[in-house]
RNA sequence: CGGGGUGUAGCGCAGUCGGCCAGCGCACCGCGUUUGGGACGCGGGGGUCGGCGGUUCAAGUCCGCCCACCCCGACCA
């Protein structure tokens, strides 16, 4: 590629719109172009490294097992409604009319596709187990895209989907995704690690996500330095301090003025916040049967922990969760500020399993500026559930080995997931068994967002001059520039090295200072820069650098392209030597 | 959807107490000089000042409505 015909230039300064680090760079250095909120398109060098990292992924994949194919962008809404997704899902999906008004939908992931191929193909337990695959846009009308391509609206996607007849099967395919999705991050260059995380609207089982850690993510991560544990912070669990035993105590109203908070509360009665209830009140919107319901939740936790709303929305089966209004608060006769579920009736309360074993806590007493001491689980009051509804925070202890957890901001860059019989039972995927019995097919889907990948290697390779890809994910190996007096012999290099299979970018542009084109391969962050000019041509060398470490070195004319692909060799072999085994967990 | 911000040339910005032809830097075009880390001189081109409506002798500037984009939150496979 000559650098004088791109489609696209390089910028001196980012647009203002841009704030996060991989979006600013692959807008300067030419890679991407915003045509509107969360839609992108990708110039040359981002379509490169996006068809690398898809074959990346390809190779993987079929390494696995898995068989390409290509299934549509848009889909007629009744697969959808008849997993009842039309129904559950919100504004996020994309729906408009084909010309005879029948309702269409934009394809925002594959499941409903793949196991309606599967009713119509699949009939026996011979043709288990299967992975198929495909990468392909997809449409998810987000409400807040942001960060550039971290977050975007219609992105590409390689999504596998695992069938097998049994649970043993989709365990077998979903571990081995779980190590090939580790080999693709590590081939592209970035760290990763797993988390158990929640299902959300894809139902199932079981789930994980891989996050790429850095502070401009979105989710917050719990880890556990000492044994490994990893969690998505919605479904972290952690050891919860068992509270001393101690004597029931009668439970008595207390003044306490001005005492809205815990913290006020705590301080006033001099007691620690694990001697208090916090109240926390939200509304849940649950289906019930064919309908949605809007319930009041009025969830109760310690006083030194928060609420897991992920938690709590899973504890009530709700399909949205979301603070209360003050006044549907006082409609169910408590007080904000000092409420407690003593003495309300027809609430659905859920208390976290913390709170029964801690004895004599003080809580509200739905009365303004009063609270009630020595209230207890059972003898004062009872909840509809009880169950781990805490938000796991930075110094818990780890669950599984006691040791301080920590806290971590991180990107999801893939999810697996075990699906189960959700879409098979609701479309219908049945296959005959050995004994001539109809069974449901197991299936498991397993994705990773290619631009959102790109950005993640963005965001893990720069310096203040631009972007330092890797060998595997740099749209070009080799960026070429002709200084002057090296015009003609780099015309040559060029066609050489082309030939030879390396990938050249020739910055053949015309009338540009040195410093430019310097500062111009920088930016676009080819692996290796090559110079050719008249002061090296004289001692018939050409200068090579290393983009990544910053090293320069002379080679001579005669050798350089058998330098060069060493160099790409070498620079293949370091990533590759990241490209481990990682224990399951 | 709630809160905040921004919209003036391709990019970054000034101009916003209403007042001549709307400016600056970079980029772009032409000529010349330069050429190992974002050169210099001379000469150019490029704007429905986000849109619509209003106030006014006069609107980039004031008022109203709308739109787009960015950030925080809600939401999110």
């Amino acid at each position: 590629m000559r650098l004088s015909q791109y489609f696209g230039s390089t910028l001196r300064e980012a647009p203002s719109d841009a704030e996060v680090t991989s979006h600013k760079l692959l807008l300067r250095a030419g890679y991407i172009c915003q045509l509107g909120a969360g839609i992108f398109s990708y110039l040359h060098f981002a379509h490169r490294s996006l068809t690398k990292i898809e074959n990346i992924m390809r190779e993987e994949i079929n390494a696995i097992g898995g068989q390409e194919i290509t299934m549509p962008v848009i889909h007629p809404a009744d697969v959808w409604k008849e997993t009842g997704r039309w129904y559950q899902i919100g504004s996020e999906m994309g729906r408009f009319y084909d010309k005879n008004n029948h309702d269409m939908v934009l394809a925002m992931t594959h499941e409903e596709v793949v196991a309606d191929i599967t009713r119509k193909h699949v009939r026996s337990y011979r043709q288990l187990p299967m992975l198929v695959y495909h990468i392909q846009t997809k449409w998810r009308d987000d409400p807040r895209p942001r960060a550039g391509l971290i977050r975007v609206r219609e992105f590409t996607m390689k999504d596998s989907y695992s069938l097998d007849r049994d649970e043993e099967g989709l365990d077998k395919q979903y571990r081995a995704h779980y190590q090939a999705y580790y080999n693709i991050f590590h081939r592209c260059g970035i760290p990763v690690v797993s988390v158990k995380s929640d299902v959300g609207m894809m139902g199932g089982k079981m789930a994980h996500e891989f996050m790429y850690l850095t502070p401009i993510g979105e989710d917050t991560l719990v880890l556990c330095d000492s044994c490994g544990y990893t969690a998505n912070r919605q479904v972290a669990v952690f050891r919860k301090p068992a509270a001393a035993p101690e004597p029931l105590q009668e439970m008595q109203p207390v003044e306490t003025p001005h005492t809205s908070t815990i913290e006020d509360l705590a301080k006033f009665l001099n007691i620690p916040k694990s001697k208090t209830a916090k109240a926390v009140f939200m509304v849940a919107t649950i289906t019930e049967g064919q309908e949605d319901v809007s319930k009041f939740v009025f969830a109760v936790v310690r006083g030194d922990m928060e609420v897991n709303e992920t938690k709590l929305a899973n504890a009530v089966k709700a399909k949205a969760l979301r603070p209360a209004h003050e006044e549907e608060i006082v409609e169910v006769g408590a007080v904000p500020g000092y409420a407690s579920p003593v003495g309300l009736k027809d609430v659905l309360v859920v208390v976290d399993e913390m709170v029964p074993q801690s004895p004599n806590l003080v809580a509200g007493a739905n009365r303004e500026g009063y609270h009630l001491r020595n209230v207890n689980y059972g003898r004062d009051y009872t909840a509809s559930i009880v169950a781990d509804i805490a938000l796991a925070e930075d110094g818990h202890a780890c669950a599984v080995c006691g040791s301080a957890l920590r806290t971590a901001r991180g990107v999801e860059v893939g999810n697996i997931f075990k699906l189960g019989t959700r879409y098979s039972d609701a479309l219908g995927c049945t296959y005959l068994d050995e004994n001539g019995e109809a069974k449901p097919v197991i299936m498991g889907s397993y994705g990773i967002g290619s631009g959102r990948l790109l950005a993640c290697v963005a965001e893990e390779h720069n310096d203040a001059y631009g972007l330092k890809l890797p060998i595997t994910v740099a749209p070009y190996q080799v960026h070429l520039i002709a200084l002057k007096g090296g015009e003609a012999v780099a015309e040559q290099l060029y066609a050489d090295l082309t030939k030879a299979g390396i990938e050249v970018l020739f910055d053949d542009r015309e009338d540009m200072t040195a410093g430019v084109r310097f500062n111009d391969a920088d930016l676009i962050g080819l692996p290796l820069r090559v110079t050719v000019s008249e002061r090296g041509l004289k001692e018939n060398q050409v200068e090579i650098k290393r983009r990544a470490s910053g090293e320069v070195f002379m080679a001579a004319l005669a050798e350089i392209e058998a330098r060069l692909k060493a160099e790409i060799k070498r620079l293949e072999d370091e990533i590759m030597a990241k490209v481990v085994e990682v224990p399951y967990r």
